[in-house]
RNA sequence: GAGCCGGUAGCUCAGUUGGCAGAGCAACGGACUUUUAAUCCGUAGGUCCUGGGUUCGAUUCCCAGCCGGCUCACCA
């Protein structure tokens, strides 16, 4: 009986039979350390500006050193055997001669494998056929791999320099569940995670010029608030009680700025326990930033500045392409009222419109479950059928109903409203900020509403906390906060159009 | 949760109007001392996602399920 996997132990008893043989030759499989003197792509280009300036030749200098990568190609001639090198910084061409190496360390080529680490130490040269290229005088496996690599093969366009990759591991499925082997071998992959790491530390640096500061607050609550959704359930068990992932970062957030710590920020994982898709993943990365003495105006000048400055570290200009818009992130960013943008798409004013009209032009769009819908959802979801699809330049969209916002002021002037603001981005929520709400009376208020809608069925709406009243009539003053969904920053400035390929690790289903 | 599409060799894919399962790359053996999707000769490799059903016979048709992708719903 023959079995999927037997074709692979196929392949894997071949390689252990080379394992045995290089132990039998005293070659030590798994090696240590190595001490890398040089990197494949700096050490090309370095190559082709010394021979520029005509002073490439016979100079251990510029052209020796230790190379170590993974080797991913290999072209074997006889007497001699061209390899791929690849590094985190590219790949560099490897040539191994007989007469050079002796027959000894020549012979031990053939126990390699692509895939396998290699340490090389050598000489760069450059081929006939012009490729810059380490002449191996000494090589050493590094590391042995038993499994065979998805390794697709490239083939570099001579006149564009353009690269195509032929076969390579394309399947989703397997590429998200063997996250390291498709970063072992496909680059554009590293690069869009290099880019994510480039847009968190830039809006580090960011905030930390202003004076934030960032803090920690904690992932397990007794009680989950700050945005409505469904959280994941735990117990801890010495304390024999429930605690719950965090939603959000918000509520702790607000405490700090009561305790005098008057500029905080947090980028951290939140979890919700909702449906997964392109746009969601049960866990997901948050930035949320507070600043006293700042209202929702001051944060719309912040995200434009900041959004700006992190585009210019993930691509470096201050725009981006999305699944084929131009994006730019010139200030000042347009600006449309909830109220005004839905009332030019309605032909109406959705403040003014009985609940039933609200109603029926909602479920004239279609948009499914509206089960227990308030005026607020309603205006929501029409609002996302009829203006925020075409919202593809940054677009603040701002002073939401009070019924949608139970964190946010009140707006000035304007008691049904309240001053918040969420930015749209190719027709994609990026952030939600507001004017923080600050009277501990008003948001006792705000909680009651939020549990009544509770008792009533919503698994969604906010719990009262207790302790942050307490903390808000300890006093917090005036205050801006921004939420962003760096995933999904992400996304829009690496031109991805899944979450999962921001995401190292996406959460997928079990495995069989 | 619903609809559509998909799951065949390690990888990328073809195919079977129901009759012994195909290619390229990778692997294995051989030739080759400047190749680069190296080339040439040869070899081996399969629970055709799983379980039922129909049938003389199912990888193919039917039903159920599992996993994934896309769209929708949900997710302010």
């Amino acid at each position: 009986m023959s079995h999927a996997s037997d074709d692979l132990s196929r392949v894997r008893k071949a390689r252990l039979e080379k394992l045995a043989a290089l132990e039998e030759r005293g070659v030590e499989p798994f090696a240590y350390s190595f001490d890398v003197t040089r990197h494949a792509a700096p050490s090309v280009a370095g190559f082709e500006e010394r021979e520029a300036e005509g002073d490439a030749d016979g100079d251990g200098w510029a052209g020796s050193g230790r190379w170590a990568g993974r080797m991913v190609g290999f072209r074997s001639h006889g007497k001699s055997a061209f390899a791929d090198l690849e590094d985190h910084t590219g790949r560099v061409q490897i040539y191994f001669r007989r007469n050079v190496l002796g027959d000894d360390a020549y012979t031990l080529l053939d126990l390699l494998d692509l895939g396998d680490w290699i340490g090389v130490e050598g000489t760069l040269f450059r081929t006939r056929m012009g490729q810059v290229t380490v002449l191996a005088e000494d090589f050493r496996l590094l590391s042995k791999s038993l499994r065979p690599l998805p390794l697709g093969k490239v083939e570099e366009d001579a006149e564009t320099g353009e690269r195509v990759t032929h076969s390579g591991f394309a399947d989703r499925e397997s590429r998200y569940r063997r996250r390291y082997a498709d970063l072992a071998v496909n680059p554009g992959v590293r690069q869009v995670f290099r880019a994510r790491t480039r847009i968190v530390t830039a809006i580090r640096r960011f905030l930390d010029d202003l004076g934030f500061v960032e803090v920690e607050t904690p992932a397990l609550q007794p009680l989950y608030g700050g945005a409505s959704a469904r959280p994941f359930v735990t117990r801890h068990l010495a304390l024999d009680r429930v605690l719950y992932l965090r939603i959000a970062d918000e509520l702790y957030l607000k405490r700090l700025i009561v305790g005098g710590m008057d500029r905080v920020y947090e980028i951290a994982k939140d979890f919700r326990n909702e449906g997964i898709d392109r746009f969601h993943n049960p866990e997901f990365t948050m930035l949320e930033f507070y600043q006293a003495f700042a209202d929702y105006e001051d944060m719309m000048e912040l995200v434009e500045r900041l959004l700006a400055a992190v585009a210019e570290a993930a691509g470096g200009s201050r725009g981006c392409t999305f699944q084929g818009a131009e994006i730019t992130f010139e200030r000042p960013f347009a600006r449309v009222s909830f109220v005004g943008g839905l009332r030019e798409a309605m032909g109406g004013d959705p403040l003014e419109a009985p609940e039933e009209e609200l109603r029926a032009r909602a479920e004239g769009l279609g948009v499914g479950d509206l089960e227990g819908a308030g005026r607020g959802k309603l205006m929501e979801k029409l609002f996302g059928e009829l203006v925020q699809p075409a919202l593809v330049q940054p677009t603040f969209v701002v002073d939401y109903p009070k019924e949608l916002s139970p964190l946010a002021k009140e707006k000035r002037g304007a008691p049904r409203l309240t001053e918040r603001f969420e930015l749209f981005v190719a027709g994609e929520e990026l952030a939600n900020a507001f004017s923080e709400l600050n009277d501990p009376i008003a948001q006792r208020a705000r909680f009651e509403d939020q549990a009544a809608l509770r008792a009533a069925g919503d698994a969604e709406a906010q719990m009262v906390d207790e302790d942050y009243i307490r903390a808000l009539e300890y006093g917090l003053p005036p205050t801006g906060g921004v939420g962003i969904g760096v995933d999904r920053l992400v996304m829009l400035l690496t031109d991805q159009s899944s979450i999962r390929d921001v995401i190292l690790f996406p959460t997928l289903r079990e495995e069989e």
